[in-house]
Order: structure tokens, then C-alpha cells, then sequence
DNA sequence: CGCAGATAGATGCATATGCATTTATGTAGA
DNA sequence: TCTACATAAATGCATATGCATCTATCTGCG
């Protein structure tokens, strides 16, 4: 984006290209599973967690470390898959200021629903374009900026 | 997020950290620039395609190839960056339904000002983390995602 | 020419996001 | 105990985004 040369010279191609195939990889997936009636994809990465934590539940404030997420935002991300039934959230007794969450029946099998289709974009947006071993050095390689 | 193994074994992981990664970079470097009175990212690079068009301008669907907007996003972004008197619009000559994109001096500024704070900001999230050959190898495996 | 698309760009409306603040509860120290 | 501060979560308000549609112009074909 500039010819300044800069302490590490590919630097700005690495971000570059990081947003390009995030974005694109992104929207592809999304695409998929709007296509397939499915909800976006936060509510899977959502879903998933809590589906992980069971059967103990989980406080928002531990998903909101996992997903990355503004602590707004996962408020209304929870209350939005909460309204349509997939999770629950009942008050914490250790801690009344808290509450725990846990899937549903529904929750579980939108899930379990949501899984195939997920894992097939994927593969066609990533695993396509790479061999195995190429994807795994990819994948450490940016283990580093994680 | 699943255990169920997938044709390519690594493509999980690679999305799983191709996403963290650039969203982590992402925030750090909107972070940096908002934290020096400065416009977000998508004006540096919208500013920064138009610059390079220069001198014959640059019409708007191009600019939305090169950034990969959708067509409303980008008609958003130009009103918006447009409205702080950064760049203008022309009517096109060749063509009545379009309209010449061309920076204004404030825009020039604008984006000459960003750039140092943008490219540290680029060196301090992603730069450190890899060596230079490292940095060029993942710019190579990233290519053929994007 | 006259009309059927196609294309460039803008916009109304619903939804999502960012930011700051609020409410409620917990914790620690004088 | 009372007070000050910390933490969990929600929310009002402004802004941004997605989607569908609209307007205006262009292109090609009968």
C-alpha cells in the first residue's frame, strides 16, 4: 500500500493478504449456511462453547474470553440466541450478579444441524486451495500472531 | 471446534487462527489510529487506492473491486468520507450514470498523516512476531487463500 | 427509433455495533 | 458496619451494515 520500506518488509503484505483471505473465507461460509436457512456464524461458535462447557454451563464473562467478543456485544448476541429459544440463562448462585448458560434441546440440535455445512465450506474455502501439510505450516505460522 | 476429522485435517485450525489473527490485528490497528485522532482503516484504503488512480480519478465500481465492498457499503463510505471534504465526486463525462473519485488536499494530508501511524501500528502487531523469511512464507501460503 | 435488459449509484428500512452509562451485586479495608 | 471500589451484565443512543429497491443512464436488438 506504500513503497516506504518498513523494519520487516513483508509486514504489510501479511496484513494485507490476512484481511483478504479472512474477509473472503468469511463471507463464503456465511454465505453457505444462509443459503442452507442455518444461523450465522457466531451463534455456531457460541452454541459450541457452551455445548463444551455442559453439563456444568457457562458464566457470560468465560464466553465473552473465548469469542473474543465486547462484553455488549455478546450481551445482545446471547439474548438474541436466547429469544429464539437455543440457550437459557438462569441465575448464578454463587454469584448474584451472574447467570450460567446452557444449551437447549433446541440449542443442541441447531447445532448439531449447523456442523455439516459449516465443515463443507470449510473444506471448499480452505482445505481445496491448500495441500495437508501446507495447511498445517500455515496454520502454525499464524498460531504466532494469535 | 469439532472433533470429527474432515478431508483436509487443517482446515479447521488454519480458519480457526486466520480469524483470531486478523481480527486481533485488525482491533489493535484501529485501536492505534483512533487513539491518534485519525480516520478508521477503510479511509486510509479508500484514500489510498484513489491516490495511486491519480490524475484521472478513479470510478466508484473500481474502487469497489479493489477494496472489495459491497456496492452500498462503498456508496456509504464515499458519502461519508466525501462529507468531510477528503475527496470529490464528479460527474463522469463518459459515462451519466457515474462519477469521477479524486482527493481532495485535505485527503492527501489525511492519508499522508495516517500512513506512519498505520504502518507502526502494522510492524507493532504483526512485524515482531516473524522474522522476515517467516513473514514472506506466510505472505506466500496466504496468497493462495485469498 | 423504441423498447428490453443491464449497469452505476443512492436510499428506506430493519438489524447490528460501538460507546458510555446504568443497575445490581460482590469484595476489601478503615 | 459502612464506605469505596471492582465486577457482571444490560441498555440508551448514535452510527454502521445488510438487504431490497429505486432512479438514472447506457447498450443492444428488433
Amino acid at each position: 500500500m506504500h513503497s516506504k520500506s518498513a523494519p520487516n518488509p513483508h509486514a504489510e503484505t501479511v496484513w494485507t493478504r490476512l484481511v483478504r483471505a479472512s474477509t473472503r473465507v468469511q463471507a463464503e461460509i456465511e454465505a453457505t449456511l444462509k443459503a442452507a436457512g442455518l444461523p450465522p456464524l457466531d451463534w455456531y461458535d457460541a452454541l459450541w462453547e457452551i455445548e463444551k462447557a455442559a453439563p456444568d454451563g457457562l458464566r457470560q464473562f468465560a464466553l465473552q474470553e473465548r469469542l473474543l467478543l465486547p462484553q455488549y456485544g455478546l450481551s445482545r448476541l446471547i439474548g438474541r440466541i436466547a429469544e429464539a429459544g437455543l440457550i437459557t440463562r438462569t441465575p448464578c448462585p454463587e454469584d448474584g450478579r451472574g447467570q450460567i448458560l446452557a444449551l437447549t434441546e433446541a440449542g443442541a440440535a441447531a447445532r448439531k444441524a449447523m456442523w455439516p455445512v459449516y465443515a463443507a465450506a470449510m473444506e471448499q474455502a480452505i482445505g481445496t486451495r491448500l495441500t495437508g501439510d501446507d495447511a498445517r505450516r500455515l496454520a502454525d505460522m499464524l498460531a504466532r500472531l494469535v
